[in-house]
DNA sequence: GGACTCTTGGTTTTT
DNA sequence: CCAAGAGTCC
């Protein structure tokens, strides 16, 4: 460790004081590339230094990407041995572990992730009698969430609701809840709600953990939700030593129920806080962060906070135009080369883009260029078939509760038994009262079943019951075993799936990496671990390869070169948010925080024709460029374009087919009207002269007119 | 019971 | 355009 490090003397003031500052609650607004990191990192190093035991800190951050990050630096200083530091959701699987019986729940629980809840709510809405596409899955899903967000039970809710939709929201939300409880599993929300509820109902456990955690930090504050914080004020009750970091100009997880007030309250919460302003930035060039303000000035609910440069000037911000996606695509690869060129590392170049469908072209287009590329989260590496398959294995040893994990592997790879078996099955365990392994354990016992089945399932009970007897072993070994045993080995062998099979050694590597990472590994832990672990932790720096990941996921992070495309309507602000001027300050928010990555060059980019869902459609450029002051009646830089071979088929003759009196109308096209200016068409009822029009305009509103007075004027 | 094709519908971000 | 579910055939 170089001396330097050791004391923080190449701090600023204001770095300086949030590091020293010892009892009492504090708050770190913090700006973009303000060195928060560090902050935090001194901070933890200057409490111990000062007498306080590593043992009784706990840090809390957003991923755990962030978690391992802050755990090296700390260790890089010398003293984080015994510090606990990781996500929220970590640290209540951790505390609802060791607390289970206070909590009601069984400490084996499986942790259900979207596929799974998904699953869950669907058999919830069925048992409800109820039409999926009234109450669909993905929806119901999400208002659960949000309840539970927000710490309101299925009890609760069922109490307050009055009007058809809330009561059957109610009854929804009661059966899923009651299907994790049969299955003994915890959705995510779970994981902070029963936590925040344990910490409420039980004042002694508090006073435990406040004594355990004697000093909490937590990061990214802005982007806790309701559990989050109710949790992180019971920890702290008994002595308010909380220190809270975050930037209220960089929440983006609203969607998550993230509350922004939490940090905007902190003052109010806890009078005595001591508030220290981070606001020099340390990262970019004064062009990016001029480009910054400019764009965050916009939003109306926020704290004035500026953005001071230190870096000298550099270049330019670009902003270009581009035909087509393929076309923005194609160019960021050439000026990638170009950077290289310059000496530019791969590693130190990032594309953003809003949604993940969009990574696809650009994939393409760095393939074409051999450009080494790395997605941060494309298909989810814990989400993949074959990876789930191997994992539900693992799961029923630990928690035979888990129907769902049985559901998936009773018959993967095929042994023959099919739908009608496993619905008998389940009957016979509902009649009974038992869990569908017990039902299966007791498969003789059931009537309706012929022999043939019943021998099939003996044979999967006893593999089961076999594989049982090695759980206490490493995990590494065990899923080795598993894997061939199962079948599922040969099964990939024989489909000459050479993806999944490489997906299965990589995750068995991971767990023999676990058992010897890890002081006491158990297979329990482990599968409680994974489940929180996202593509985003996997993130490589020191791979020398461009990275390409979505807006949300470049938080926390910085790169020499960064590219944002798809500035459009639609796709940034996206299409969900721009109905409300909330939503479209985090948006707005979304884009501040891609932009401030960025340390030395920003390309920002928009294609003037996108293919959304297979149509090729024009779009309309993001009202954001605008904000920043970009003239886009004459764009920035437009750029030559030779259309290639497959453009030739593209369609432009949607409309040919119109009647001379009532021009047809496709979704999608691009309108001008007098008076509300561009928009886009929603709807189109052909109703001959009386057609009438659904139209978003890109000043926000949406309106229904009659198509022979609004004189509308096509654009291509 | 299982593999296959066809249709339909839904579209963001993630611990 | 893509994934999931329904329907079809062996």
């Amino acid at each position: 460790m170089e001396p330097t490090q050791q004391q923080p003397d190449n701090l600023t003031p204001s770095q300086k004081k949030a590091v020293l500052h010892k009892d009492g609650p504090l708050l770190v607004i913090a700006g973009p590339g303000s060195g928060k990191t560090r902050v935090i990192t001194y901070r933890i190093a200057a409490l111990i230094d000062s007498g306080v035991n590593p043992h009784n800190i706990c840090a809390i951050t957003f991923t755990n990407k962030a978690a391992d990050e802050m755990r090296q630096r700390a260790f890089a200083l010398g003293r984080s041995a015994g510090t606990h530091i990781s996500t929220f959701h970590s640290l209540c699987v951790r505390i609802l572990r060791q607390y289970a019986n206070f909590a009601q729940i069984n400490p084996n629980f499986s942790i259900y992730d979207t596929t799974e809840q998904s699953q869950c709510i669907k058999q919830a809405i069925k048992t409800c009698e109820l039409d999926t596409t009234n109450f669909s899955p993905a929806r119901m899903l999400e208002a659960v969430s949000t309840l539970k967000n927000k710490l309101i039970t299925a009890e609760d809710f069922e109490n307050s609701s009055d009007d058809f939709f809330s009561n059957t929201l109610a009854k929804i939300y009661q059966h899923y809840q009651n299907i994790l409880t049969e299955n003994n599993a915890l959705d995510f929300d779970d994981l902070l709600m029963k936590t925040a509820y344990l910490l409420q109902d039980n004042p002694d456990i508090c006073q435990q953990l406040g004594d355990r955690y004697k000093f909490l930090l937590i990061d990214e504050y802005q982007d806790t939700n309701h559990a989050q914080y109710k949790i992180a004020k019971s920890i702290a009750s008994t002595h308010n030593n909380i220190c809270v970091t975050g930037d209220p100009d960089q929440s983006i997880y609203r969607w998550r129920g993230a509350d922004i007030r939490n940090i905007l309250a902190f003052e109010t919460d806890y009078p005595n806080a001591t508030v220290v302003k981070l606001e020099e930035n340390f990262r970019s060039t004064p062009n990016i962060l001029k480009t910054a303000d400019k764009l965050i000035t916009n939003n109306q609910n926020r704290k004035l906070k500026s953005l001071i440069p230190t870096k000298p000037s550099g270049e330019d911000v670009t902003v270009e135009a581009f035909e087509d996606e393929k076309h923005e695509a194609l160019t960021v690869a050439d000026q990638i080369k170009d950077l290289e060129n310059k000496g530019a590392q791969l590693r130190d170049i990032a594309v953003f883009y809003r949604v993940n469908s969009a990574s696809r072209v650009l994939e393409e287009a760095l393939i074409k260029n051999k450009i080494q590329y790395q997605i941060v989260r494309g298909v989810e590496f814990y989400s993949r078939k074959e990876i789930r398959d191997l994992l539900a294995y693992l799961k029923i040893l630990v928690n035979p509760q888990d129907e769902v994990a049985f559901l998936r592997i009773i018959n993967t790879p095929t042994r023959g038994i099919g739908k009608t078996t496993i619905d008998r099955v389940g009957a016979y365990a509902d009649s009974k009262n038992i869990t569908f392994y017990d039902a299966l354990k007791n498969a003789d016992k059931i009537d309706s079943l012929s022999k043939a089945p019943k021998a099939k399932i003996a044979v999967f009970v006893n593999m089961i019951e076999q594989f049982k007897k090695d759980m206490d072993s490493n995990v590494g070994p065990l899923a080795e075993k598993i894997f061939a045993e199962s079948g599922l080995e040969n099964f990939l062998n024989t489909s000459k799936d050479q993806n999944a099979l490489e997906n299965v050694n990589e995750l068995i590597n991971a767990a023999h990496e676990y058992d010897k990472q890890t002081e006491q590994p158990s297979l329990l832990d482990y599968l409680q671990q994974i489940s929180l672990f996202s593509d985003t932790d996997t993130y490589d720096e020191s791979k020398g390869a461009v990275s390409l990941m979505t807006l949300h996921a470049a938080k926390g992070l910085e790169f020499e070169n960064v590219f944002i495309v798809g500035l459009e309507e639609g796709m940034l602000p996206h299409e969900r948010g721009a109905d409300n001027e909330e939503e479209l300050e985090e948006e707005r928010r979304l884009f501040f925080v891609g932009i401030t990555r960025a340390k030395t060059q920003l390309f920002i980019s928009y294609a003037k024709y996108r293919t959304i869902r297979g149509q090729f459609l024009r779009t309309i450029p993001s009202q954001f460029l605008y904000e920043l002051g970009i003239n886009l009646t004459e764009p920035a830089k437009e750029n030559e374009y030779e259309y290639e071979q497959d453009h030739d088929d593209m369609e432009f003759d949607h409309y040919d087919h119109s009647s001379p009196q009532t021009p047809q109308f496709s979704i999608g096209q691009l309108i001008r009207h007098q008076k509300f200016g561009l928009g886009r068409v929603k709807k189109f009822d052909d109703m001959g002269p009386n057609s009438v029009v659904e139209i978003k305009f890109n000043a926000g509103q949406t309106k229904t007119l009659m198509l022979k007075y609004a004189n509308l004027e096509k654009i291509e």
